[in-house]
RNA sequence: GGCCCGUUCGUCUAUCGGUUAGGACCUCAGGUUUUCAUCCUGGAAAGAGGGGUUCGAUUCCCCUACGGGCUACCA
């Protein structure tokens, strides 16, 4: 049977990063066997949808590269489908009316301390289609204001299977008659989800973890409608990098990294912060699978070649910056020096302005290994743009002032090499030995001129790149600054 | 509180009952380099606790602890 899989986030929100693992995952599973994956929206409760969390979800897929075969499909649209599959329910006796206001209800679970379970007991002292004359409920459905529940057998063992974990099993009776129509006519998260999952043939429902706790009642759902349900992954969640619980938003912000794959108002996202889609997508991989060897890098192609879910981990796992950091620089050292300048739109058309575009692609190329983001790519190439703005003191201090003096001075005279990378490097270690100047702080004279500090690419390609006069400026400048 | 899930270096993880418990990030020490980075070599670092089962348990079972999820006319 072909695999299809499903994303299914609801658009109360922007989509964090537990929900593109999730995408990632199901996309994964899809095109393993060469499946489907598919997008749907499940809109289902209006009062909670977010204007644009729709359009952030899709931006966020695109960007990442996980394309979907099907959708968005989006269950605001599918109301006739859910309203018939209630009816065939009810009709079935396996659903039911209930008008109990929310008051009751909650004073009911008040007096229960907290307790209180809407099921095949106390459902005979609520007032439903179980305890109201036909007639009554006829009028009060008429009316409205009624929500449909499902029934839950009593004293039953509910066995399901998830993929990961294995055979689970629940009593029926732990189990509550949950509501499955509100009283808007729209179908709860557990219905849509069971009557779309069956409808749209999905095979292999990937989800996060939260679920686990309701797959006996969407098992039960399937069983009333006699319909084989598809696999079940449960994904652990993705745990915040320091303290207890799960990620949110709040814990991002205060260890100063992202949890959307893409800007939301505010908010940068992965993208601004200079993480590459490949790079996101390999370390959302590894937190929590782990293919057969020691690979640590992967691209998604390369995923999709290895992937296998059975290698998928039970437990949560903590969201670690600086590996994630580590992957993103793994992926941005082997880009072509082309795709990094267009990554980076402000060090492309800077550097545009001053070179040839053959050489800028040499500057990439000498920076590349140096990348951790490609918000590094503008500082990097500052040194091929930019005199120095500042210079680093303490690296002058050490090599004291008149030192500098002298070494400057003597390229200043000697200013024909410098159009001459390689004789310059040859005089300068003659002159080394002359002066008595260790070569080592020639070297840390010359870059801090150059550079500003004492970090960098090679130094005599960037004097080669930048040329005689640039350079000669450079050493006059600190020359009048010492 | 109840139900369910989980627990190996600081972090992500490997281990199909017998291993000097392996790898990666981080970290430390060396090496390469004109510097930083890259790269290379090496070090430190782990089976939550207690009971079983077994010749033997990180691995299987039970209990406890801890962590997580659910417990809505939210998803």
């Amino acid at each position: 049977m072909r695999e299809r899989a499903r994303f299914a986030p609801s658009p109360t929100g922007p989509l964090h990063i537990g929900g593109v693992r999730t995408a990632l995952f199901n996309y994964l599973i899809a095109k393993k066997n060469g499946g489907d994956f598919i997008l749907r929206i499940e809109d289902t409760d209006s009062k909670r949808t977010v204007k644009g969390a729709e359009e952030h979800i899709q931006d966020s897929l695109r960007w990442l590269g996980l394309k979907f075969d099907e959708g968005p499909i989006k269950q605001s649209e599918r109301k006739y489908l859910y309203k018939k599959c209630i009816d065939e329910l009810i009709k079935k006796g396996l659903a039911y009316y209930a008008f109990d206001t929310s008051v009751e209800l909650e004073k009911m679970r008040a007096n229960a301390n907290g307790q209180f379970k809407y099921n095949y007991e106390t459902r005979k002292n609520m007032i439903n289609s179980f305890t109201v004359s036909d007639e009554e409920v006829k009028s009060r459905v008429k009316s409205g204001g009624y929500v449909v529940r499902m029934v839950v057998p009593e004293e039953r063992k509910v066995t399901v299977n998830d993929e990961i974990r294995g055979s689970l099993s629940f009593k029926s009776n732990e189990l509550e008659d949950k509501i499955i129509m509100k009283s808007d006519g729209m179908p709860t998260y557990h219905f849509a989800n069971v009557v779309d999952d069956h409808d749209m043939k999905i095979t292999s429902v990937v989800r996060g973890e939260e679920w686990l706790s309701s797959l006996p009642s969407h098992i039960t759902l399937y069983d009333h409608f006699g319909w084989n349900p598809p696999k079940f992954f449960h994904l652990p969640l993705i745990l915040k990098s320091t303290g207890q619980g799960k990620l949110s938003k709040r814990d991002a912000d205060e260890q100063g990294h992202p949890v959307f794959a893409v800007q939301w108002e505010e908010s940068k996202g992965f993208k601004e912060f200079g993480y590459t889609p490949e790079g996101i997508i390999n370390y959302l991989a590894l937190l929590g699978w782990k293919g057969k060897d020691e690979t640590e890098k992967y691209t998604l192609d390369e995923l999709i070649e290895c992937f296998e879910s059975k290698y998928i981990n039970k437990s949560g796992a903590r969201f670690d910056v600086k590996k994630a950091l580590w992957i993103n620089h793994l992926h941005l050292k082997d880009f072509s020096s082309k795709k990094i300048l267009s990554l980076s739109n402000q060090a492309k058309s800077l550097l545009e302005k001053k070179y040839e575009v053959k050489v800028c692609e040499e500057i990439v190329d000498l920076i590349k290994q140096r990348l951790n983001t490609v918000l590094d790519v503008e500082k990097e190439v500052f040194v091929f743009i930019n005199q120095p703005k500042s210079y680093d003191s303490d690296a002058i201090e050490k090599i004291t002032r008149n030192t500098i003096y002298d070494i400057l001075n003597f390229c200043k005279l000697n200013t024909e090499l410098i159009s001459d990378p390689l004789s310059l490097k040859e005089s300068l270690m003659s002159f080394a030995s002359e002066s008595q100047i260790s070569f080592g702080n020639i070297m840390k004279t010359l870059r801090l001129c150059i550079v500003g500090s004492l970090s960098g690419p090679d130094l005599f390609k960037i004097i080669e790149i930048i040329g005689h006069d640039e350079t000669l400026q450079r050493i006059e400048s600190l020359i009048n600054k010492i």
